[in-house]
DNA sequence: CTGTGGATTTGCT
DNA sequence: GCAAATCCACAGG
């Protein structure tokens, strides 16, 4: 999977900083990056950085696994998508430009991120499935009501449970842009290299259960679900 | 206006 | 392995 070129203007380089003077390595990517395919978008964000400013410290992970759903323009359509039946007050941040997180709350108490691809108008997005834990480790256990030192897997491993490791919700990160380094919420690039990556169908969905949509870098401790197997592997690089 | 069920996690059997 | 927890978007009447 070739590298997407990264010309990025120097205003965007500066690292996040918070309160504490803790940093995050790496630069925003640009939006050109996300304005593809889902499909196409998905694995090549594996091994780039969620990062979070807060008032205590800067939360960040990088992601190991995501899912790509495509939006109702394409053929065949994606009925698991949120967008597959149009615009919906719910998922009108899908339906904007790329680049911008797409939060919304599930079974009551849970609260899933994706970020937004293609054009204004095309709803396609990946959804996060599992971070490894880089930054704010401590303050992950905590939000997750774990003990302090709790292991990688318990704090990020999950879709819903990296959520509530990075403390995003809903209300607040909604609509965000992640390329806009004045927002407390981004996407950064810090030249990791991903390794192997093994697409497989997507998981605790009811409709196109076949569509091999979910990527995840082999062998990582923290990709979700090791019940589910390969359905084929391919590299990156 | 109401009924239904979900891109999940956790705890108990 | 299975079901509870617990909200709200949205489809249907």
């Amino acid at each position: 999977m070739e590298q997407v070129a990264q010309e990025v203007r120097p205003d965007q380089r500066a690292a996040p900083r918070d309160r504490t003077g803790s940093t995050v390595p790496g630069r925003l990517l640009p939006r050109a990056f996300f304005e593809a395919p889902p499909e196409q978008v998905a694995p090549r964000l594996l091994g780039k950085l969620l990062a979070h400013r807060t008032p205590t410290g800067v939360l960040a992970g990088r992601i190991v696994e995501v899912e790509a759903y495509l939006g109702p323009h394409n053929d065949p359509p994606d009925p698991a998508a949120h967008s597959h039946r149009g615009p919906t007050p719910r998922n009108l941040v899908l339906f904007g430009p790329a680049g911008y997180a797409y939060v919304y709350s599930i079974y009551g108490r849970y609260y899933c991120m994706n970020i937004t691809c293609e054009i204004e108008g095309r709803a396609g997005c990946i959804l996060v499935r599992a971070l490894e834990p880089v930054a704010g480790l401590a303050t992950m256990a905590l939000n997750r009501g774990l003990a302090p030192g709790a292991g990688a897997r318990e704090l990020t491993s999950g879709p819903s449970r990296l959520c509530q490791a990075m403390s995003l919700v809903r209300l607040t990160h909604n609509g965000l842009d992640l390329l806009d380094s004045a927002s407390d919420l981004e996407v950064r690039d810090d030249a990791f290299a991903a390794g192997r990556i093994m697409v497989t169908p997507r998981i605790g969905i009811r409709h196109a259960v076949d569509m091999p949509l979910r990527f995840a870098l082999v062998g990582h401790e923290c990709v979700s679900g090791a019940k589910s197997f390969n359905l084929k592997c391919t590299f990156v690089g």
